[in-house]
DNA sequence: CCTTCTAAGTTTAGTGCTAAAGTCTTCGAG
DNA sequence: CTCGAAGACTTTAGCACTAAACTTAGAAGG
């Protein structure tokens, strides 16, 4: 997947077709596992999508509203190295480098050396870069709780619940108490 | 994101502690949603790293395991021209010409002309192919019942089913019978 | 002090993608 | 027929990313 990552494609089978075909082609793929981990992945792509059209009608690139959260993220004062950010947005600094250019070249965050350690860099929110995480904010709100709308409070504690279960399985990479899983990150 | 799917960062911070500092600089926000949606954000990066660690150990790509399984996936005897690939895999077609023109010269593809209609391009399937993707899936679908493993059956059920709803509602993108969330492809 | 080491960013080379322009068949109309 | 238009890739230009080499500031040892 990568994917990521990867991408939405408007011609593909239904999610029940294509779970239909996989067991045509794989005789021991068990079929509930299947739903739970492409639904996943499709749903993924989707909002990102989604995402990606809401955020540049603010004229800000998906990649550039990931900055834009982490930094918010951090806290007041809205600082972090260049370093630190590549961490958290798993990119390389390299990357990091880049689009901090860009950001810097339209105003979202400031670039300065750090005077007790000249070394270090600061990547620092601007108001306007706020301004435009608000703004991306709130649209991103607004779409998730209408992606939600179907689903009842309780439904929704319910799938919150098994999705934290299944990222603490995954994030942990269990200390092998009897499962594998080992060597995510 | 975008990508979707984007990439993990290792030194993140905990979901928890992620939706507290949401809140403290976004009032308006349902914890409850942005649990679901953050949950579902890093797992599936989380899971696409791993699916690339995977199939990187039988030498092939994240990306050549989406081609191959798109090619299963239309079932014997296995042939999709580039364009339709492109489509399902949500690319464009001058990225899907790269792409097949690696995965032929590793053996895993053939791309001819159409005898009948010289225009066309038939990209098959070879059993070297064919044994990758099986590898994979096995691996996969390894990895895939482990990552479930703490689920009892009722519960992977239910979340599969939660799952499909939410997928429903953002792939048929509501005829808007009260909610929006139109416009997604 | 003066090396040497290490950490933090940047630069370079190369890959894979998109958008847009180009090529080559096939089909349809005059 | 033959000309024009459409369809299905491919090619070109440009961007964003990774891996690896490079630069420079501060830290550690002698």
């Amino acid at each position: 997947m990568s994917e990521s990552t990867e991408e939405p494609g408007p011609s593909e089978p239904s999610l029940d077709e294509q779970i239909a075909a996989y067991q045509r082609e794989f005789r021991d793929l068990d079929p509930q596992v299947e739903q739970v981990v492409s639904a996943l992945g499709r749903l993924n792509r989707r909002m990102n999508v989604a995402y990606g059209r809401q955020v540049a009608a603010l004229g800000i690139s998906n990649a550039e509203w990931e900055v834009l959260k982490t930094l918010v993220l951090s806290g007041a004062p809205y600082r972090l190295g260049p370093g630190e950010l590549a961490k958290r947005l798993g990119l390389t600094p390299a990357a990091m480098t880049h689009r901090i250019d860009r950001m810097a070249g339209e105003g979202l965050v400031t670039r300065d050396r750090d005077e007790n350690n000249r070394v270090r860099v600061i990547v620092e929110l601007t108001d306007e870069g706020r301004t435009k995480w608000l703004e991306a904010m709130r649209m991103a709100s607004d779409f998730e709780e209408d992606l939600l709308q179907d689903l009842t409070g309780d439904e929704r504690g319910v799938l919150g619940e098994l999705l934290v279960r299944l990222l603490r399985r995954v994030e942990h990479a269990q200390p092998d108490a009897g499962g594998r899983l080992t060597d995510l990150d």
